[in-house]
DNA sequence: ATGTTTTGCACAAACGTTTGTGCAAATGAT
DNA sequence: ATCATTTGCACAAACGTTTGTGCAAAACAT
């Protein structure tokens, strides 16, 4: 195998016998701008072809104070809701020029604050980030740097920092409502990460929807503190051996729902008979379960979308957001995890 | 909000009175090499914090050729088994010091080529890929180059590109000859991207199970020929309205058999009353669908891990590795969609 | 007091780009 | 033939680092 040594803007300059300056503005289309004649900007990018020239990015990020890269921060990306979102990210990114850093939080504040500055020293062009908790003195640090940022999911009102969320309140009253008209009184929540908004979002929505049809809330159904699916195992479990026990779930989130079902299995408990269930999130293989499981879907495809079309956006005009946040509906899939009693 | 200007450590040498070379030897602790007095020391580290310094790793990539950049590639991210992979690149990749450029390939050569072209500009100082086809010479440019390169999942034996995978055509010997066991003969299979090492490896242990108890193969069971849900679904269509219907269908990923189960449902065959599934991937739901699903289980967790680790290894000593392929155990996880006929 | 070694730092180049400016040569006008 | 304009490109600085080398001043030795 050769050695293979990788070619600069001065190798062309030299093999055309030009300056490294015309060789880079002929690369750059600027041949108008510059007065290049067509047979020099021929010669070189002939050379260029033949060299098989491919720009050194850092040194023009370096240069330009533009580096073409975004960066993600998620909490779990092997939960399938921030995969998808991954997923639209990086390939509308893609389309525009832009790479992605993927960054994990790990649901760890002090995780996050660490990758928020390892991005920042690698000097993004912009953030995108499901933000742990509301300790967010780092991202607002990012911001003087004029960074822009986007937040998806879980996100802070009021901040000027644009956001692409779901109807979280409107998901869950609309659920809730769904299964008070099924005749569950006792519903138990079990919730995120507590001081996120979509979770206090959908626990409002909980509680309105029980006020709004005079039952009253019970404190001691609202239970869970994280995203895990052990969470919603555990919290389950502890449900379930009240002496009071409820006869619906609402799991706010696809991990916490999985715990809850192997919690029921393993209970012996089934699903509507002795306990009806509906999830935030759906996910494809709800419907193959047995029993289906009612589920409220997120559009995971757009939010990714239109969170990094928001982005970049505001990295090329320079302009902030008009709107700060943008609430995308969710759709509440009715199958057969509710029993009418 | 006040006017945020970057600190550099020409800003750290000003306000301390020194050379910036002094700053910069300070600030990466080769005071003794270079025999810095403590006291300057500590009064450079002193105004570093003060300024909130933070080294543009652009810069610094340049001057020094490395980036401390992984690029990951990858066919399809929002696919549980790829995120579960880079969920643990990313982690492990972050703990030694290196970001990663999330890169999809969209199962797709040429994006891949176009993915591979970014990473190299960007300066990666190593490649993470599941490579789409066999179509390669873009992967040998990068390896010319010098950049080290691991393949995960799928691969190119002979090649002295080093790779990570399961041991394909183990779990599928495995899963057909208990198929055989439970007294199935026509048992089909729907295959992913037919070119694919996984693939070749899973049909190959398929064909050998067959052979070892003297089944004849049938070229018609062996369907499918790419890795989508779509494939699973209409394959496993077709294959139930032949004259000779299988009695067993062995999906060779995850969301083949999603799709083929999707198929059956909807035709109204169950399982495995009707017939018989197993997949190879195993999922957490396939344990909560009626019936639970039988699955050859991949050690995503450990391939993201050693993949990334036999990565870093080659970069930072700049051995190539010496065994070229990790083949990782599969498992067979028995659950209730074969039938004993 | 003189010579030698050590200490402590600064200078400057380099990594690969982009871009404002300057300056010959070519072209045009009269 | 002379002057003004246009054409076509090169020079050099800059982005923020790192690092080989050089050179005073300080410390030491005699």
């Amino acid at each position: 195998m050769k050695e293979y040594n990788l070619k600069t803007i001065k190798h062309i300059a030299e093999k055309v016998q030009l300056s490294v300056s015309t060789v880079s503005r002929v690369l750059n289309g600027k041949t108008k701008k510059y007065r290049i004649s067509d047979k020099t900007s021929e010669l070189v990018l002939k050379a260029a072809k033949e060299l098989n020239y491919s720009p050194n990015l850092l040194a023009r990020g370096l240069r330009l104070s533009k580096t073409f890269t975004l960066g993600y921060i998620t909490p779990d990306i092997a939960n399938p809701f921030f995969s998808r979102i991954a997923d639209n990210v990086e390939k509308y990114a893609r389309q525009k020029g832009y790479s992605v850093v993927l960054c994990g939080s790990e649901e760890d504040t002090n995780v996050e604050k660490s990758s928020v500055k390892i991005l920042a020293d690698r000097q993004i062009d912009g953030l995108i980030i499901s933000p742990v908790s509301q300790e967010i003195q780092h991202i607002l640090d990012l911001r003087k740097r004029k960074i822009p940022i986007v937040m998806i999911d879980r996100y802070f009102p009021d901040m000027g920092i644009p956001f692409v969320t779901s109807e979280n309140y409107k998901g869950a009253f609309e659920s809730v409502k769904y299964l008070i008209e099924s005749g569950h009184k006792r519903i138990a929540c079990i919730q995120g990460l507590k001081n996120t908004l979509p979770i206090m979002e959908r626990v409002r929505g909980y509680k309105t929807a029980l006020k709004e049809h005079n039952i009253e809330i019970d404190e001691t159904l609202i239970v869970g503190d994280n995203f895990s699916e052990q969470n919603g195992y555990i919290e389950t479990k502890l449900l379930m051996k009240k002496a009071n026990s409820p006869t619906a779930i609402f799991g706010l989130s696809n991990l916490i729902s999985f715990g809850a079902m192997r919690a029921l299995k393993e209970e012996g408990l089934s699903i509507p008979n002795n306990i009806s269930l509906i999830t935030f999130d759906d996910l494809p293989y709800l419907d193959f379960l047995s029993p289906s499981i009612t589920a409220v879907e997120q559009q995971g495809n757009e939010i990714g979308n239109i969170a990094t079309k928001i982005l970049i956006d505001q990295i090329e005009t320079g302009r902030s957001y008009e709107s700060e946040g943008i609430f995308l509906p969710t759709k509440l899939t009715i199958r057969n995890s509710v029993k009418k009693i």
